[in-house]
DNA sequence: ACAAAAGTGTTGGGAGTACACCCATGT
DNA sequence: ACATGGGTGTACTCCCAACACTTTTGT
């Protein structure tokens, strides 16, 4: 270990990144902002800001979480996953390559948060600034090669973020009971199963599928109450249960 | 967002701090120095350093891990895990709350090696600031009570940031070939179920360990020889295999 | 009547567990 | 001969995938 002195550090910027994904029209989406500055201007990237001097971790992605999107989250434990208000938020991964950002050392430590579908973004009060993009769009083979001024890739190294962060929600969702996290406070079978469908791109039997959520001790809590908003017979509510780890997990189709 | 200045962001240090496990004589182990400085001097810590002006996290990780270990470590691409020579290398998550250093605002990437057994730690030459101690030993139940000098808890959030790392090996090893990082390069089916009886805490039954992991496509290929060293009839010898992910996978017994 | 979505029943196969049993070495 | 660890066979159980079938709404 090399010696300790305090004044003789090499000087880092750090900031926060958000991998905010919903569940929009069957697809997963993540909330980009326009860039209003050099470099990457014009660009999209995700969200983020400058961790503040007395400031968390935790908290600097919950206070971005809020300014961004008006979600709720409570301050989170440090890098462990915790129950929120109105999202999940949690420590993705930390990027710092030298050359990430061209102005000077910035330390970029990406967290992930799991929303329900959301209204609209507001991003400042700009309405064309912010945008929920369809993960696809800004991962998809054909990204890179960019068809116009909507397909350009992400800013920085913001394309890989997202795509470890896309990473970690399909894995979790195996295991846990994060996809209740997409869902708003009542749903029902078929809408947080048409939440996995989205997030993994796979159709799921829907007769199974029921079977195993509901039998899943301390996934779902029945509401009381049952809705049609999705057509066809009435399907009953349910609330996301006290259960965050779920066994036997939810078992993704062989790709 | 609020606007960028890159004139005015607050001054940060960055470190990177290790969890390094292996396996020794059934128990599972991590490496901890003795700090030699305030605050905390004299008690057990983690290894660590600031990571320099122009270099990667994973680099700044791999780098203390040599001059810890002597362990090889290829230089990972940030946060994902990578195949490496010797050890078994990768970011586990990222501490920054603002008390957590006295002196001053310190941000640490702490990653998680996973190394075979190794002979003798060195660190700096001087063996009495060095050693492997036993993971239930730091972290039991009686750990902060303390027994006299060797029982103390670990300086600073170090606790915690290495009971992250052992429940991040503990899941690991569940979906993936990670075992085998604990193993030298030639191991018997005996030896890696030793390793996850170590890992776990558990007892697993021998006949059926050997079946499933030698059933499983890619954990391991057969070596050629035999050995006795752990007596009994002889033993295959294997490596590691080309697979990462395990399929299916180890399932831990019910706790 | 028909379409659409919610649920339930049934069945066959594959994987995990428990345990009996045999093999090859050191002492 | 016996202890120790390595490796195989077998039966039982449980979960899951597949799919037929019924229920309850909107049009």
């Amino acid at each position: 270990m090399p010696p300790y002195d305090p004044s003789a550090y090499p000087p880092f910027a750090v900031t926060v990144d958000l991998v905010v994904l919903t569940v929009r029209r069957h697809a997963l989406c993540t909330l980009v902002v326009r860039r209003g500055e050099t470099p990457y201007q014009g660009r999209w990237a995700l969200p983020g800001g400058f961790v503040r001097e007395e400031e968390d971790l935790g908290a600097a992605a919950a206070r971005e979480l809020v300014e961004e999107t008006g979600l709720c989250a409570h301050d989170p434990a440090a890098p462990t996953p915790v129950p929120t208000n109105g999202a999940h938020l949690e420590q993705l991964a930390t990027y710092g390559a030298p050359d990430r950002d061209p102005r000077m050392r910035v330390v970029s430590v990406a967290h992930l948060a799991l929303a329900p579908d959301l209204p609209a973004p507001r991003a400042g009060g700009d309405a064309n600034s912010a945008r929920w993009a369809p993960v696809e769009e800004l991962l998809g083979e054909d990204a890179a090669a960019g068809g116009g001024d909507e397909g350009g890739t992400l800013a920085f190294d913001h394309a890989r973020i997202l795509s470890d962060g896309v990473e970690r929600a399909r894995s979790k969702i195996e295991y846990s009971s994060l996809a209740t996290a997409f869902c708003p406070p009542e749903f029902t079978v078929g809408e947080l199963r048409r939440v996995y469908e989205a997030v993994w791109g796979v159709a799921l039997d829907p007769r199974n599928f029921h079977r195993k959520v509901t039998g899943t001790p301390g996934f779902l809590v029945p509401a009381g109450g049952t809705t049609t908003r999705q057509g066809g017979r009435p399907a009953q509510l349910f609330r996301a249960g006290g259960a965050t780890l779920l066994n036997p997990p939810m078992l993704r189709p062989e790709v």
